[in-house]
DNA sequence: ACAATAAAATACCAATCGGTATATTTTTAG
DNA sequence: CTAAAAATATACCGATTGGTATTTTATTGT
């Protein structure tokens, strides 16, 4: 790793977490050198724009938030337990010590979805992305008879990242770990009723 | 009803789907004299700051989004009808006729969290109120044993409030209304499940 | 119709915005 | 160790930011 590429990684660690609380337009290249230290020249030496910094930013986090929800998965031995992971991922996901400011993709798609096309379409396909796996999931599910066949497995993906992502947004914004609870105790629900 | 508070109303309207759109941080006081053909002079005549502008923006988009639905409710005549009404609020959401840029609930929960406490403690208390209106309606539907008595008023609103707000962000980022068709599904299984 | 008053426009402010040309320092390869 | 190259810092740019003091225009009550 050249000096160039450890300073790249350096910059995008530090402004990952800015651009997920303040979002693009609320983050300025102030910001950027205040948390990483470096002058605009060293920034703009590494990022051709603000753009380039904000969209490395949002490939951090959602990389950062999905591997480890993926390692997660890999833990759990039914379809239904892997399909579950998102209750336990709260902890992490509220108090920052996975993605400081909540889920990026959730923040992102607010954020960009009217403003910024080029971190839209990142976004977009994040959640195209996740969807297809909860659903592969979930066809594998009903191959190995855990799932109902008469399910539809697009419909159960969407219902999961719905109710997760609704689920963020609340807990977050009202700082009430019951209310997570409770809408993951009606997700628990949902998934146990599967098959 | 004087000309300033006309010049008031006026400001608000038109900038309240921007605000909607672009957020706190992404209005620019350009943006508002855009919108209105008005001066800066004129705004600060009307309004202390940028701030008293977004505030009366949010207001004016929650009251607009808040009273429609309100209406659609006291349409239904059973319960479940009324939990069930946002089902059919996506065209209008979606599409804009309803508060242009989506739900001002989700976005301004997105926007202000994490970065302006005044309109964060105004989504939070939408959010809440929100809450005890379908928990209230929850609580009429077993008082008249519409809904079984084992079920949990608050729980049931935030997965209703979850899922609506999860599947306006999936639908309006994918600009799929199949997506919003199907998770709207769920909804309906989830409230015809409750009695 | 006419003052008094209120509202809107003009012209300005310092600060910050994103971005760049150039100089200086640091790293790297021979 | 040294020279070339790469990376960072300095110093600057015009444009835009939110905001204000002052003047002009429009509205109001009498």
């Amino acid at each position: 790793m050249t000096k160039a590429e450890k300073t790249r990684n350096f910059i995008v660690e530090k402004t990952a977490p800015i651009f997920n609380m303040k979002g693009y337009a609320g983050t300025s290249l102030n910001d950027i050198t205040a948390a990483t230290g470096l002058t605009k020249g060293s920034i703009y030496g590494n990022f051709a724009n603000k753009d380039e910094v904000a969209l490395a930013a949002f490939d951090y986090n959602l990389k950062n938030v999905s591997s480890k929800i993926d390692a997660e998965i890999n833990k759990q031995a039914s379809i239904k337990d892997k399909l579950l992971v998102y209750i336990n991922i709260y902890q992490k996901f509220i108090d920052g010590s996975l993605s400081e400011g909540g889920c990026p993709v959730l923040n992102t798609a607010i954020d960009a979805d009217d403003t910024h096309p080029e971190l839209r379409g990142r976004v977009l396909k994040a959640v195209l992305d996740w969807k297809n796996k909860i659903a592969k999931l979930v066809e594998a599910g009903i191959a190995s008879k855990e799932i109902n066949p008469d399910q539809h497995p697009e419909q159960i993906a969407l219902t999961i990242i719905a109710m997760v992502e609704g689920g963020i947004m609340i807990s977050k914004l009202t700082s009430k770990k019951e209310y997570w609870n409770l809408i993951m105790g009606s997700l628990k629900k949902y998934v146990e009723s599967l098959g």
